[in-house]
Formats: C-alpha cells, sequence, structure tokens
DNA sequence: TGAATTGATCGTATATTTACGATAAAAGAA
DNA sequence: TTCTTTTATCGTAAATATACGATCAATTCA
C-alpha cells in the first residue's frame, strides 16, 4: 500500500469510519463498558479484568483516546479514564445517519433476501 | 502479535468489533451507501464511484460480505451487490446495547469534561 | 468459434494492528 | 533519599489490512 486512499471521502464517512476503528476490537468495547459502569477508572483496573497485558491495555487505551471516546487524567502515579460523552453523542449521530439512508428491513426482519436485483 | 485474543471476550463485544471493523473504512461506507440508494448494485458501477482500483473494491465488498452485511449474487458475468437489512438490524441492536450503558450526556452536551474523577 | 466484458483471485509491497516484555518516568511511601 | 507503585513508551515480532497490476474464469457478443 503506497499510501493510503483513506483521506478522498467525504468527511462524515471518514469521521464513522474512524469511530468504527476504534471499536473494532472487542478489548476496547469491553473497556468502554468497564468505564461506564464503574465510577473509578484507573487504568489498572482494566488491566486485572481484561485478558492482556498491561502494555497491551495501555495501547488501547491511547487508541480510544486518540479516537475522542475517552479522556485521561493523571491522577498522581495513576492514570484516570472516563467515558467522553460528547464523542459518543457524535459517534451515534453519525451511525443513525447511515441507518437512515439504508433500506427498510420489516418486511424481511433477521433474514437475508432471496437475490439482489 | 502470536496470536489474537479477540476469542477471549463476549460473543457480544466480539461481534460488534467485527461489525465495526467492516465499517472501519471509508470506501467500504461508501459502497453501503451506494448500494442503498441504487435499485441497480453492480460491482461495475461501484468502481466508477470510488477512487479505487477494481481490484481493491473487490476486496472491500469480500470484506462486507463476510461480515455478513451485504449479499452477492453473480448476474451473468457481472456481480450484484445489496445490503443484508437483517445485519444492519443486528448491528443497530448491538450498537444500541452499548449506548444503553453509557453515561447520561445531557447535561454536558457535545463538551468534554473537566476530569475523570 | 473467437473476441470482449466482467469481476474474483493471486502475487506483491507497504502500512498498520496486536501483543508482549523491558524499560523509563513520575509520584507516593518508608 | 531510596524503594515501590503505577503507567506510558520503546523495541520487537507476527498478523492483518490496504492498494495495485496481472491474470483467470465465466459469460456474453459478434
Amino acid at each position: 500500500m503506497a499510501f493510503s486512499k483513506k483521506d478522498q471521502f467525504h468527511p462524515r464517512e471518514g469521521d464513522l469510519a474512524r469511530y468504527a476503528a476504534a471499536l473494532a476490537h472487542p478489548a476496547r468495547i469491553a473497556i468502554l463498558k468497564t468505564l461506564a459502569q464503574r465510577k473509578e477508572c484507573v487504568c489498572g483496573e482494566i488491566v486485572e479484568i481484561l485478558p492482556l497485558a498491561q502494555s497491551t491495555v495501555s495501547q488501547h487505551l491511547k487508541v480510544l483516546k486518540q479516537a475522542g471516546l475517552i479522556q485521561g487524567d493523571v491522577e498522581g502515579p495513576r492514570s484516570c479514564y472516563c467515558i467522553n460523552p460528547g464523542a459518543l453523542e457524535r459517534l451515534s449521530e453519525l451511525f443513525h445517519g447511515l441507518l437512515a439512508e439504508m433500506p427498510e428491513t420489516k418486511g424481511n426482519p433477521h433474514g437475508k433476501r432471496k437475490s439482489c436485483c
């Protein structure tokens, strides 16, 4: 891949794709759920919950932070993370914008169409 | 990465992560929108719209198909793709399940918190 | 039949992601 | 000050993703 072409699309598609990439690993979804559940949101707690090494968890936290979905504060020797509700709202907005363009599904719930054309 | 640990999480998190991975490239979002807009859904049309080579578009279509978000039928010499509404519904369900666990955002719209803890 | 069209797949190059251990940096405790 | 705790970062290895041209297989057209 000489160079990426991700910039050559509409900004909304790029933004949604970036959020989607941040959610594209179950560990990061688990981190978001953990941050939502707990008031305490210290990195070490997440490390205990997930089946991953500390450095790997730190890397996932960085991905979520760079996507804007979480933010982190230094609290003495430890780092305290929390969800950024504004980003989730923006993500929700982008996702619903996509869904709104999709075909109705009421007539064929949970099933695939027989054919396309 | 000696081996992936994606399987060591809850199935719902794995499923949502897989859908998110399929949406994690703006080209694939553009493809979904195109399929939604047009009745005709032939591969060649998508190639004309996107700034990508035919083989690359075919690769993206394969990713979307393997994620279940689209399906494809052979139509003579061409391939006709369409959206799979059932998968979109499942994705929507999983995403809303995640959102439902997230903190309320009404009090702080579009803004970041001052701090976490 | 032979030529053209269509799209999947192969091969390849490069970039990014995932995972870990080791280490460094910062702050608190002794 | 020194030791401990905590977490980010570095280095590394392997896997996966992205992009392209070339080619192959299937079908249609002449």
